[in-house]
DNA sequence: TTTAATATTCCATATTATGGAATATCGAAG
DNA sequence: CTTCGATATTCCATAATATGGAATATTAAA
């Protein structure tokens, strides 16, 4: 891994997040000092250190049997405020239920991160579906399920074909997913303005999904439903397509609010 | 504010750190430079260089407009996965779906953070209520509520004492609760085992709540139950304390991995 | 347009983090 | 119980990094 260094000089900033990164990574059973050693490049004396630093701080918390090392409860403050604040959730948090209640079906949130996509909210159907993300904080490549596929569709093209160039070999996972049909999924859903997994990446659960946009920055997240394939009708696509459109309608402006320099007199002024 | 150093020597990563607490601390609108530099006791141009860092890393959002910092997205994944993990969250969440639909009330998974309590999960039950922290992510002062009143109780006597002198001033913010009534509430619990409020703080919303413990390390959670006061019975306060009882049984075992030490054959023999 | 307030950049310097090497601890095998 | 290999932790002189005062730029208000 080679770690990506922040503009303004801060290396050690640098080389904590790549080392929470790895953390957040791999499994929950928590990383070794070794293995995130090795995978950060980092030697052992100062990847210790920061480790520990992360522990101290509460990033991280370590396990006293194994020495691991695992997010930290900390971590999960910080999420549940980020997630709150004028974040997503809580801008999503009515829409979810809403259609969990209506619809009866599964409904997530998911949000993008880097290449790929994690669930950040679920609200679970009458009917308990396996779905590819697992419940929250579980993530996918962008590209894989309806979730994802919605937001990558709607990247810039020059972006779409990088991620897809990157997230190729992890794609690879899924056999159902050729990169062919891939690109014919993204192609459909830029048309259709909705991604639809059928029951193709789990057999038998179907998946309907719609981004939200913000201004400049594009598709951040996207709002989903999940049911048994088996129920999977045009008219049930055209029902829960028109719910996501409607529900996705009352959150973008929050996630959008207006630019003040659009409508200050000055600028109104300037119009003439 | 006086950064807390770290044993590590990582300077930048405690100022980091306590910046990313001052921007969770702070309301929701974000926080500016300014603010922050004040706050942290950080000069203007270390205390940007470290907040752009931190937003670079995604660790922080910018409002472009306002130019205030907030958590950032990737925050809430870190977050996300921390809770799932073998984190409290995927702990307890079978515990709370099962409390909320044999009760119809609203459960709540609560966490320690520091001299705070907050809200990490949330089922809300048949009759939608206010409650003190609010939303998942909602903090209040440990003292405040029985969530936090039953971790508060069970913290050893001096940890106890420090906190609440600490507390002392934002407790303040809540009438009902004088200090000669807080500390009447923690010895009740302690002596009850759990934690009541009959409608005390938010009128008409009662509370009780247990705590979660970890050895060595305290109670570093709660579970709750949530519902309106009027409702409130000793039959209904037996039957859910009995309820909260059975489900923290179930997940203690989890949150305290037996120490092989204890169980391995050399330990065994040694008993001996 | 001017002014005050806030944010950003610059850069020589002092402070901090670095990492090789030594040491300690753990766990498995004999 | 002892040995041995592997992993984790500590030490410290040095190199490299973050620091912060001062200058500059940007923005919002007057």
């Amino acid at each position: 891994m080679t770690i990506p260094r922040a503009k303004s000089g801060a290396q050690l900033l640098d080389r904590a997040v790549a080392l929470l990164d790895l953390v957040a990574d791999g499994n929950s059973e928590g990383e070794t000092l070794k293995s995130l050693c090795e995978r950060s490049n980092l030697n052992k004396p100062t990847c210790h250190r920061i480790l520990n630093a992360l522990v101290e701080h509460g990033l991280l918390n370590r396990d006293p049997e194994g020495r691991r090392y695992r997010l930290g409860t900390k971590l999960m403050v910080f999420g549940a405020k980020a997630a709150n604040g004028p974040g997503l959730r809580s801008q999503c948090q009515p829409a979810l239920e809403r259609m969990r209640r209506t619809t009866g079906e599964t409904a997530m949130l998911m949000a993008r991160d880097g290449d790929d996509s994690v669930c950040i909210d679920r609200y679970d159907g009458d009917c308990l579906l396996q779905t590819l993300t697992g419940s929250i904080g579980g993530s996918v490549p962008l590209g894989v399920g309806p979730g994802s596929l919605a937001m990558l569709a709607f990247l810039p093209e020059e972006q779409c074909e990088e991620i897809v160039a990157r997230n190729r070999p992890r794609i690879a996972a899924y056999p159902a997913l050729s990169d062919e049909r891939l690109w014919q999924l993204i192609e459909q859903t830029r048309v259709q303005g909705y991604a639809l997994d059928s029951g193709e990446l789990l057999p038998g659960v179907a998946g309907i999904s719609m981004p939200l946009h913000v201004v400049e920055t594009g598709p951040i997240a996207s709002l989903s439903l999940t049911f048994l394939s088996a129920r999977l009708t045009p008219e049930l696509i055209e029902r829960y397509v028109a719910l996501l459109r409607e529900e996705i309608a009352l959150i973008e402006p929050y996630l959008n609010p207006l630019d003040r320099r659009l409508t200050s007199p000055e600028r109104v002024l300037g119009q003439h």
